[in-house]
DNA sequence: ATAATTTGGTTTATAATATAAACCAGTTTA
DNA sequence: TAAACTGGTTTATATTATAAACCAAATTAT
């Protein structure tokens, strides 16, 4: 029988979000809008489900007088991250 | 930049029931239901779309008194799947 | 014989999700 | 000083997924 997909992952923005943050430090806000292609509305909206779900943190300041958004994967999204790609593997599989 | 991926087949549901369909000539509904661990009403608006999409062909017949629902991959389902496969390497990939 | 249950679904209503549009505060540019 | 831009957030709407209700026919139990 196939695995459950977590379903704040399965999501192709989350998904994308979390796919780059998995490679880098952390990533501004417009950063990950122009890697996604993404509006900034979405973009604001899933972040905050990935981060109220513990997946990543998000820093709010400023970068001289802009506003900063930076956002890092925490250990229980790069675990739930492994997880997802994990199962999706069976659905891919040959 | 990260791909589009296919709505139709970024779906737990549908991917489930193409990947099993691309490993089988053929497939019963209940096999799929089975398989998938989803419900009958979930799954047949899904294989509606499918259908739709011209991924699959469903095939409506009777195995003796009992309806059967027979759907299997057309070339078109098979082309999507592997794009989106395809695509998805971009998402997963360390 | 007939009532209850099961099989194999479909249809429809509702909940969840994604997305876009509208908005806002501050900043820079004309 | 007005217009446009940056970097977002909030809110409304469209889309999607899911579950619940339903249906016809068949089977089983009383």
């Amino acid at each position: 029988m196939l695995k459950e997909l977590d379903p704040l992952l399965h999501s192709q923005l989350r998904l994308g979000v979390m796919s780059i943050l998995m490679s880098v430090e952390s990533a501004e806000f417009t950063f990950l809008k122009e890697k996604t292609n993404s509006t900034a509305g979405n973009l604001s909206v899933q972040l905050d489900k990935l981060s109220e779900a513990g997946y990543i943190t998000i820093e709010k300041s400023f970068n001289g007088k802009k506003p900063l958004t930076t956002c890092r994967i925490n250990r229980k999204g790069m675990k739930a991250f492994e997880d997802y790609v994990n199962a999706l593997k069976d659905y891919i599989k040959k």
